[in-house]
DNA sequence: TATAATTGCGTAATTAGTTACATAATTAAT
DNA sequence: ATTAATTATGTAACTAATTACGCAATTATA
């Protein structure tokens, strides 16, 4: 297959399925070997129930991993090939009790010739490969089950989105971003307030001139996510975490976990104890941001904002 | 996955077929994730349009190995998505050159990050398993091109059957199935000659009394083939192997070959120097049969049967 | 230069599974 | 003792591929 090795690795669901195929061709041709007629697909349930006694349809299922529609229908083509039996149980009147008829255990029979044959064949496949399929298999549905493909491919974008993102200090180019993205936010959940304006419109003056700093995420050098660190006059806290934005267009990208760390270790580097933040429980992901940066809730105290129902704090 | 442990190796196609789909499944929500909206069946197809230019249906599926009508239809959908754009060729009209739209080149490019996430995730995946499922499939697409498993099955029937047969010195109660055997053949072919009744209906004082010997080939103690070795009174042979039948319901068990290795260890045990035998060349499987054998033809002798048109010998 | 064979491709039917939904029977909970 | 939830099953519709088939365009051949 020339086709995989140029395309790589993520293409193995692909190869995967061709190999499955290729086997599964030949094993219509098989059954005819050792003229039982016999359809492939009705091999997992018949094997079931050559275990002998009665099944119920969707213990089947849970037993072969297929879904229970699946096992009805080939039960009823086994049914009308008279290789299976089915009758209500009585005491529970929504089973249906299938077990082998007796031309269903002559074919069991018959069949066991091709059990062994068919084995020995893969096991002569297994022992001339270097790699073994078998076991490759085994821990692939181990691996995915303890974490499937799609999570893990989650994680990769996450890592290689973050790396993309830069946090750069703040510089006057970068005003209207400031502005733009809080104004988004906050206009979207609540109004704008006086304390507001004053802060976006004088970022300069009103924030870094007072002691604090401001923090912007950059991504393929574009602002998309800002965050301020205000100089507090409080016996209790240093500074306070405000303005954290983030655009909507660059969610997902964790960057507002990339900015909540580095402005904290700004704090730190400053000299700060102890950091304060006020924020609203309507929003949510930002409420469990603040958590996963390791702030917790305090009691109330006064605030200039409307919307500021819940307060946190952060030793450093 | 309990049950494929109880069934072991011959299961393996199912099992195959199962880990394609959990990872399949995870495939559609992984295109979410990066939102294209792009189906995983156009992967394929679209990636070899990534190469640039313009391709025809028959060359897409034959590089991606899939049929050209699921080619044809995924072309169709991606034309009604505006991901691709199709043309007839004006130097050829039967052929639909098939090319990315701006919209197709567009897409491509968001996707390279999706190639490069799954691709480190199935890395990963790979990393952590100590079996190699890329490799291993790899083999296993290898190995089953050399030989199909049906052959590899066949041939281990072909084993287990021959295993089945004995070979047993002939006695007065296999006379009757010595007559029916080639009875059979010769009346199938060609018409019982004089020469066949004698020999036929006396075993006993015809072959064994005058040097020669028969043996029976026992499938579930049922006598399904016979072959004679008949003493000749020749300058040039010691032996002649004759009267060589096998049931048409015991095919395929290598039935023949063994009674003719058994013969000729016997000529050979017997202090025999050179075989003869004759036949007819209308029966191909028999003329095979004794080439296998190691017998070679040689120019005509006279017969005592009509039949014969066709000598062979074998130096023992 | 007709005629036959090959090639390209689309449509229809089939396959072996799936999910979604409906219904009846049983069990649990108030 | 109702009512709600769960379980067992079947039917219908969908999916992603396949084979079978037919038609038109091109190429090879006598």
């Amino acid at each position: 297959m020339e086709f995989f090795n140029k395309v790589g690795k993520m293409a193995i669901g692909s190869r995967l399925r061709m190999l499955t195929e290729t086997m599964t061709d030949d094993a219509a041709q098989i059954y005819k070997l050792y003229d039982i007629d016999f359809q492939p697909k009705w091999f997992p349930v018949f094997y079931v129930l050559q275990e002998g006694g009665e099944f119920t349809i969707t213990s089947i299922a849970k037993e072969i991993g297929h879904s229970h529609p699946s096992v009805s229908k080939i039960i009823a083509e086994m049914v009308k090939n008279g290789f299976v039996t089915e009758k209500k149980d009585k005491a529970d009147g929504r089973r249906n009790m299938v077990s082998l008829s007796a031309k269903g255990r002559e074919a069991g029979a018959k069949i066991q010739d091709q059990y062994t044959d068919v084995t020995g064949a893969v096991e002569e496949l297994l022992s001339q490969a270097n790699h073994d399929l078998w076991k490759a298999i085994e821990e692939w549905e181990y691996l995915l089950e303890q974490k499937t493909l799609l999570r893990r491919v989650q994680e990769h974008q996450k890592v290689r989105e973050s790396n993309k993102v830069s946090i750069v200090p703040y510089e006057p180019q970068y005003a209207t971003a400031f502005k733009a993205l809080n104004e988004e936010w906050i206009s979207k959940y609540f109004v704008m307030e006086e304390a507001d304006y004053k802060a976006l419109d004088n970022a300069d003056s009103y924030i870094i001139d007072n002691g604090g700093l401001i923090l912007v995420a950059l991504y393929n050098d574009e602002p998309v996510g800002v965050c301020a660190l205000l100089k507090m006059d409080d016996p209790d806290y240093d500074y306070e975490l405000a303005k954290m934005a983030v655009s909507p267009k660059a969610q997902g990208k964790n960057i507002g976990f990339l900015l909540g760390q580095a402005i904290i270790e700004k704090a730190k580097a400053l000299g700060g104890h102890k950091l304060y933040l006020e924020s609203n429980t309507i929003l949510k992901p930002a409420i469990s941001l603040y958590h996963k940066l390791g702030f917790t809730k305090v009691a109330g105290r006064p605030s200039p904002y409307e919307r500021a129902n819940i307060q946190m704090e952060l030793a450093l």
